[in-house]
DNA sequence: TCCTACAATGGACTAAGTCCAAGTCAAGTG
DNA sequence: CACTTGACTTGGACTTAGTCCATTGTAGGA
């Protein structure tokens, strides 16, 4: 079963239909979607659940910290249940597709003091860019 | 006079008074305009310029590399003048005002080729985020 | 000066997301 | 189990940021 339901249900999460098909949506990907593909995607399970419903779901994971929001670009925000593992992006700049990727290094150690100006930095976002294999095939 | 001007004149571009202020909005600024604010700047000096025309511009200049499009959240796009200068940003979780800084390392060489997956990896964003110290000053 | 291809215009359109008043229902209480 | 209540859902209107396109204007070369 789901572990992301789980431990919604363990935050004192009302459970309710649409909740529940969410997170299986979510939990069931390994890819990031978008809120309309979560969307489309939980209509197939549970044909009268409502958009803002979607929205406000994913909203919801997001401010527990069970799912990250990623918005790489001005498309879509795309909705990554990998939120427990730190990890970066590799971002398709053609499609839009997105997968995590673990690189070496920990790129706040190479934010000096000197260049913070006073900021309390507290995370850093990498966002690798280029074309995916599928696109690079059709181009 | 504009070195960005100079810049864009030099590549066949037609200069037209449209054209003319939208580089001298970008050029004058040090901070991050986003389309909206170059818009409302370029009517101040030219008062029937158009949306579409700033947009057609600071799309036609991306392109050329003279400006980049820097894109931290779901809000607005904002236009970097500084192109010429290989930098990341430091973004105010708060008010959303941008920095450039030149941190030390290359990223790109952090992500070994087993996690590449295939990608034709072209280019990386590292996004630095924390609170200002105007934003932490009255918290 | 005239031509013409390139540029500007503005209004309609789209995509992604937010907001809200009204209706519904999960789950605790008796 | 039935009741109650406040949290949840709904759908449609609204907003923001940006794109598209047919028409009109104009920079710059001949």
């Amino acid at each position: 079963m789901s572990d992301l339901l789980e431990r919604l249900r363990g935050r004192g999460w009302r459970m309710t239909a649409q909740r529940r098909v969410v997170a299986e949506v979510l939990d069931g990907e390994h890819v990031h979607l978008t809120a309309d593909e979560v969307h489309a995607r939980a209509v197939a399970k549970l044909p009268e659940i409502s958009r803002a419903t979607v929205y406000n779901t994913l909203g919801e994971m997001v401010t527990l910290g069970e799912v990250l929001e990623v918005s790489t670009d001005r498309r879509a925000k795309r909705y990554d249940p990998n939120a427990h593992r730190p990890h970066h992006h590799l971002v398709c700049a053609r499609c839009g597709a997105i997968r995590d990727v673990h690189p070496a290094g920990d790129p706040l150690a190479d934010l000096p003091a000197g260049e913070r100006f006073g900021f309390t930095v507290s995370a850093v976002e990498v966002t690798y860019r280029g074309i995916c294999p599928n696109c690079a095939a059709t181009a």
